[in-house]
DNA sequence: GCCATATGGTTTTATGATGCAACCACACAA
DNA sequence: TTGTGTGGTTGCATCATAAAACCATATGGC
């Protein structure tokens, strides 16, 4: 066998993100939804992308709950894709990586879109890793650690 | 030509991250070497992953500038792979995946290891996204805006 | 020095994933 | 009825990935 290798089983919990999210496309799919798209030849004509590859990803992305189909609201007979908590969830994701980019990329003067907080227009902070207290952290505050075992009842 | 599109024109700095580390192995190699991994074959028994492929991503993140190579530092005659500071830019991005499993993934007993502040020993908060005068936003609070451009010389 | 073995890759080959175009199904309008 | 637009699915060519074989350079024993 030589499929792509699955990340499912992986404990690692990046793995498991990328596992669902980690193809070429749909972080770009969610941020479009995360605009307010959420037809089928909207995500289309938006990102220029191949039909059946949208059709693989919605399906996978309504699979893995990120999504979920509706039965449409301006009365058309087909259906909508509207983001679950789950998926609303990746906007820190997108968040990190647009900042990324703000910071490091090679040509920023091509980025023509800054996130602003909508009540003042201005900029958004980078965004912050706290410690429990409140401390500001950096990679090398932190570590891993093993994860207790959940205890099964009781003890 | 039915190359896989590339996102290197994009105006979108999400689309120019991905272009960067939107592969299928980039950032569980990048997760590796903030632990700390170096070397080749560190990096391919860690991961369990194809030395070809190990070999292309290695050389594209040193042309993004991800990566840097250095001439090895306990003698031997190969060469070290060693996070740049845009490599290390990528850890928020990481820990933005790893929150989003440990909070909505479908099986969280899976999930073995635990990121915790080094001084305390305590989990992290979650990522925070702030406003210049510090208020929490989440995705509603924010909008995209149309960069000013950047001016030439004077005006 | 000479051979065995480990490290650090590259090459070869097979298959899965992607991109594009063509096609189909349905709704609605003329 | 025909035409048009939306929402997909199917076929086929090409690209990326995976696995294994192969190569080059140390390193160690003798």
């Amino acid at each position: 066998m030589v499929k792509r290798t699955s990340f499912e089983g992986d404990a690692c919990p990046i793995a498991r993100s990328l596992e669902a999210i980690g193809d070429w496309w749909s972080l770009l799919i969610i941020r479009e939804a995360l605009f307010g798209v959420r037809r089928f030849g909207e995500f289309q004509s938006k990102l220029g992308m191949a039909k059946n590859i949208l059709s693989a990803r919605l399906r996978s992305m309504v699979d893995h709950r990120i999504l979920e189909t509706a039965p449409a609201s301006d009365g058309s007979a087909y259906s909508e894709y509207l983001l679950t908590p789950k998926g609303r969830g990746l906007f820190p994701i997108l968040v990190a990586l647009r900042q990324w980019s703000e910071e490091f990329d090679d040509h920023p003067e091509q980025i023509t879109t800054i996130l602003v907080d909508r009540a003042k227009g201005r900029p958004v902070r980078k965004l912050e890793l706290r410690a429990e207290d409140g401390r500001l952290l950096s990679t090398d505050d932190t570590m891993l650690k093993p994860r207790p075992a959940p205890r099964r009842r009781s003890a």
